[in-house]
DNA sequence: CGCCGGTATGGAAGCGATTCCACCCTAGCG
DNA sequence: CGCTAGGGTGGAATCGCTTCCATACCGGCG
């Protein structure tokens, strides 16, 4: 591999000259400029990003940290992520964490392992290290789908989110509406799904309804649990007519398990998601959206512009717009 | 941030001495080790990625070009690849590559930029260039899903593929089979297509039967496309009873147009995709498997081989075995 | 007791960029 | 015509690590 010393030599020049050509500083005349982009050309010259890291002071990458690839969601804003990053100078990289104990490890090693420019972590609670130390690193530090105290925060109001789907569900007149969703403490401690749960009781105590405790179903891992789950709440001497599940996977689990049953939706069985994963507009899936891959593209613009040296107000918490989107898995009792 | 002088400073050694320590070189006595280890661990000093990547001449980064995270199949595989990664001591950057044009570019880039130790390739074909300037640079390379001269390639036997799913159809009494698959140009040169369709055939044809025209159609994006072509097929005069599918996102658009047309899956028709992502399984979609997942660990565990300096033979060419997974989307005739 | 081999150690020389400082040269001014 | 200001340039110092070489120290052997 050629370093700027070849060049510098090759084209009669020193070396800051030919750091200036690769920067576009204008302190170069527009021979010498030429002179030494031909050398460039010619032998293929191409900085050492790792030297020119080392001597910045700072690396050209991006971390992403994020309960990785096996929730759609998160792969979702991770491709928003992706398409900011793409067109910017900087790397993406991919820190998963797989298990909660790994969690803390990894955010410690991405924000202070030197490795990164700045760091954007996903759905991850902090480790109360992170909140101490946060001073001791100027590495920018945006967080999503959570809220963290100084730095800036990319959320959505679940509360409401829960409310959006009830509202819906209580306009197309159901008076018998389940809810399936996550169990609160799994995995990472997410509690997003206690608050849609809150706000969709919330919303349905306002018309004057309750929710019975016999229609809420509580389940650990998507799909096949909340068939399961569903398949309990239809053989209910009075069944609910509509569902409410706190993801989209679990609406699919909830649907399949209807449909296997004889149970047609819309027809006999609403149901509302929430997330809108790429797949939930092909199925046609009513849900409650909430801007995933913009969530992600935020972030790393939130990053890039902090990166910049571009005041951004790290207490700002940015609650991303919620939206019922509704297509044909619902529709108006009996 | 602690550099390794402040280190040294501090535990009144040398610098080489602290640098021992941290990369376990046997060379240090107990005692020496236990002080700046204790220093170490006070200040909370850990080496900067960058300057050791430049120290020792490579970098600690593994790459990996894909067409991204639009198609499940290719984040099942990022898995894989980050499943080992995570275990290892590289960090894992990930190049996307969303449109054709980029791919050149993206992977020079990758290759020869000299920011990653090692490069994995996801489905793309190699720019000429590639195979050209091959020789010109040490870094290791693994290709995924498509076969380079010159490179270890980690593939699949799609022909082998077209054949396990027609003969399955056909034990099942099948003999009015359609064939729905991607459009052969398509974005990025993709030929799998293809192989997996003439297998397909031949299958067919050693049964003495034959395909008619009107049973294939090609379709561009995934699900709604070959909702509509499965539309079509149903709609001809004598209309297929088993379809084949050469993705298993194709597959779930022919059994949605099916389904919404009363057709009944598998009662009346049976549908085998192909790949087996993550969703299938909870579908119980009739698939044929191929090891999406471990292809991406393998190349992974392949390119740690090479940066490890174990002899990795360059020409080798891995055939992923398949398998036909029957689910519940298939079911005798008639 | 002196010497030798080997273990521990300190520190200088790189790695490949950026950047600052010193220097040269030329054009413009008095 | 001499001096200055400032654009263009070369090159040393620097970033934080690894590694090699020189040195110091130890015990055992002749």
């Amino acid at each position: 591999m050629a370093t700027i010393q070849d060049v510098a030599r090759r084209a009669g020049v020193g070396v800051g000259t030919v750091s200036r050509v690769i920067n576009n500083s204008p302190l170069v005349s527009d021979t010498t400029r030429a002179r030494v982009q031909a050398v460039i050309d010619e032998i293929g010259y191409r900085p050492s990003t790792v030297a020119r890291a080392l001597s910045l002071g700072h690396s050209s990458i991006i971390t992403v940290v994020a309960p990785f690839l096996t929730d759609p969601s998160v792969v979702l804003r991770l491709r928003g992520v992706a398409s900011v990053v793409r067109e910017s100078e900087y790397d993406l990289v991919l820190y998963d964490v797989e298990a909660p104990e790994q969690h803390a490890a990894r955010l410690d090693d991405a924000i202070y392992g030197g490795r990164s420019a700045a760091v954007i972590v996903m759905s991850l609670a902090a480790s109360g290290a992170i909140a101490q130390k946060r001073e001791s690193s100027k590495v920018p530090l945006v967080w999503v789908d959570r809220r963290i105290d100084g730095v800036p925060c990319l959320t959505i109001d679940d509360h409401e989110g829960g409310r959006l789907a009830a509202r819906h569900l209580l306009e197309l007149g159901h008076r018998h509406i389940g809810f399936i969703g996550d169990r609160p403490d799994e995995r990472f401690g997410f509690t997003s799904g206690d608050d849609r749960f809150a706000g969709f009781c919330e919303e349905i105590a306002a018309s004057g309804l309750a929710v019975p405790g016999g229609y809420v179903r509580r389940v650990a891992h998507g799909m096949e649990d909340a068939a399961t789950a569903m398949g309990e709440l239809l053989a209910l001497p009075d069944p609910p007519t509509a569902i409410f599940a706190t993801s989209d996977l679990i609406a699919y689990g909830a649907i399949e398990a209807a449909r296997a049953r004889g149970v047609r939706v819309p027809g006999d069985l609403s149901v509302v998601g929430f997330d809108d994963i790429a797949m939930s507009a092909h199925i046609g899936l009513t849900t409650v959206r909430q801007p995933l891959f913009e969530s992600g593209s935020r972030s790393a613009e939130l990053a890039l512009a902090m990166l910049a040296g571009d005041d951004v107000d790290t207490t700002a918490e940015w609650d991303l717009p919620l939206e019922l989107v509704e297509r044909s898995t619902t529709g108006p009792h009996r």
